[in-house]
DNA sequence: ATGCCTGTCCGTGACAGA
């Protein structure tokens, strides 16, 4: 089973590259962040005409995740831990496999957090441990789990092209690199970290100044793995090919097959 | 030091129909 992760910055700008790597690749599970359209505006359609189920959780304007799923999936929106969230940015589905059994899978679109020293930090911090709080109920089940999605954090030095120039911000914090490894702490694996150590696997790269051009990257999207789906990982692939596209999302997805 | 680029929303203008 393939699944993915993918952040388009709005799902109807990029529709064109969306069919694109669905033909091509052809995942069993995508995840999708930033759709930036209501559910309604969702080109549902088009993606049911692929063969895909879909699941929206989406906003006017900002934020907006989904779950794409070849095989039939139960879906559940919104983190718990506070009522009061209004920003789209958790949906869950568990996925019957077609052997028997099913794997649970999230699509995260976890808040940016800058600039720091304002409420937008401490609602990243926040919406963090709400996260952790909730993946440990989920790592409880004992069933191949996975997290995917946009995390905006860079977990690690080799994962930035140039750390000095991100120092400071709320991507690569000490207090967000701290809260992401008591993540970790809890028993997730990092899925592409399992299969590559080395430096520059970045999945992001500014529109800004050239930043593809001069491979300015950074890894910010992330699947975290149970122990139950860690211990069928295959492989990971860091689809850059999709950056190089005409009008392409700032972010290209992300992907771990197992072999289930 | 700041903008760099992209997208959505909103307001405005063009236009069609009353």
């Amino acid at each position: 089973m393939l699944i993915a992760t993918w952040n388009v910055n709005s799902v109807k700008q990029r529709l064109p590259h969306l069919e694109r790597f669905l033909e091509e690749t052809r995942p069993d599970v995508l995840c999708l962040q930033e759709l930036k359209c209501v559910d309604d505006a969702f080109p549902r359609a088009e993606i049911e005409a692929r063969g895909y189920n879909v699941a929206v959780h989406g906003q006017k304007a900002f934020n907006g995740v989904a779950i794409l799923s070849r095989l039939p999936m139960e879906a559940k929106a919104g983190l718990p831990g506070d009522d009061d969230d209004g920003q789209s940015r958790y949906l869950e589905a568990v996925i019957s496999r077609p052997g028997g059994g099913a794997v649970r899978v999230a699509s995260i679109y976890l808040p940016n957090g800058n600039p720091t020293g304002t409420d937008k930090f401490a609602y990243k911090l926040g919406w963090m441990e709400r996260l952790a709080r909730h993946a440990a109920g989920l790592l409880r089940l004992e069933e191949p789990l996975v997290l995917a999605g946009d995390y905006n954090v860079i977990p690690d030095e080799r994962d930035v092209s140039d750390p000095a120039a991100w120092v400071g911000d709320a991507l690569f914090r000490p207090e967000t690199r701290a809260s992401f490894r008591r993540l970790l702490g809890l028993g997730l694996t990092d899925a592409v970290r399992a299969c590559d150590d080395s430096a520059g696997l970045y999945t992001f790269w500014d529109y800004q100044a050239g930043a593809w051009q001069r491979n300015k990257g950074i890894r910010i999207d992330h699947l975290l793995l149970s122990p139950q789906a860690a211990d069928r990982l295959v492989g990971t692939e860091i689809h850059r090919r999709t950056r190089a596209w005409d009008k392409p999302s700032d972010h290209v997805p992300v992907s771990a097959s197992f072999d289930f």
